[in-house]
DNA sequence: AATTTTCGTTGATAATCATCAAGATGATGA
DNA sequence: TCATCATCTTGATGATTATCAACGAAAATT
């Protein structure tokens, strides 16, 4: 049940000892989310960090009645509505399931008693929080700098990782463009071979 | 002339001893950057992190030879092209500075001495590092859910505290358009009253 | 199996934005 | 002061993308 998040734990902290490890693990709880369900509603404050043990989530805003997916997560990563979790104000953005999944779930309370009790969490929490800079830096460039039809190859060229079966309206929203043009943008590109 | 960055400092650790912060301060050398030149340019590895303590830097990107910017940061806030100096990768934005700018620099090395010296400070730069991640979320949701004449009314209305000076066609790649449309944007805007 | 939704595609039209070219304005320096 | 250069504006045109509507295919439900 823990492996992989302990596999995950490990790599960022080599040096994690099985007190400190222990310790975190007996915070964890899992919690089953079937497809479709939600993981965090907008409006609700995010109360906890969830690391994908199985299956697969869509983040997603409401503009206007239109689900705007944000950003897709799979296996072996840790989310949270994270602006919200830190803050501790309402999120502006839904977390749902696009597959049966299983989350180890880390509390906030928890988590700041963890970090009082052994620092060494503060590394693992600053070296989480450079990743996601790292990452959400590429996508903001990505969408400052791409046109829709680049930010769509990008995503199908990194995108192996992700399973398939995002449906292309979700895509859609993700790249920027409504499901029509996105459609469009792939009935050209398969005409120039790809 | 260590007075800013030391309240910097305190804000977001209240607890910082004497000592802590002297170790810090032997550590940051001073570097004075006229308007128009560079605090970094792509293609260097960063090697600093900057408390920018007067003047007010750009950060930018060139693509296909024009610059595209990605950023503006005024007095009293840390920069640094992170995604280089965290994957000690070779930068790809610039920053220049805009004004005469006063920085106050922290380098690679001695950071991370001073995280081995004193783990206080992997407190500090878990922080940063969030607070960075919850600053660039809000420019992605920007990027992807408002147009480009939303996103200037949002620069004005925030960006009181930005220097009136940033030259409007810098603005304009910022907020993801040509001068010439950004021109139109404000003429459109002034005609509605604002 | 049949029905109902949901999803993806296609077409026609309109809005948005980029590009190119030409002036106008303002700052900078000889 | 005058000349020069950079910036901002405006106009004309074209490319990109959104919107609305219709259709077909696939998936879920009964």
């Amino acid at each position: 049940m823990y492996q992989n998040i302990k596999s995950f734990y490990r790599s960022i902290l080599p040096k994690l000892t099985e007190e400190e490890w222990v310790a975190l693990e007996e915070c964890l709880t899992v919690k089953q989310v079937k497809k479709g369900e939600f993981v965090i509603k907008q409006g609700e404050i995010c109360n906890h960090v969830s690391f994908i043990n199985k299956g697969f989530v869509r983040f997603f805003m409401l503009v206007d009645g239109k689900e705007i997916s944000t950003g897709f997560m799979m296996d072996g990563q840790y989310i949270s509505a994270y602006e919200s979790f830190l803050t501790r104000q309402p999120s502006n953005e839904n977390i749902d399931a696009l597959q049966n999944t299983e989350l180890l779930q880390l509390s906030y309370t928890d988590m700041q008693r963890i970090y009082e009790a052994y620092p060494v969490y503060h590394i693992f929490a600053r070296k989480v929080a450079e990743h996601l800079f790292i990452q959400i830096s590429q996508r903001t460039t990505a969408l400052q700098l791409l046109s829709p039809e680049q930010r769509y190859q990008n995503m199908i060229e990194k995108g192996s990782l992700l399973p398939q079966q995002i449906p292309q309206y979700m895509l859609a929203s993700y790249i920027g463009v409504t499901p029509e043009h996105l459609s469009r943008i792939r009935k050209k590109m398969a005409q120039k071979g790809y």
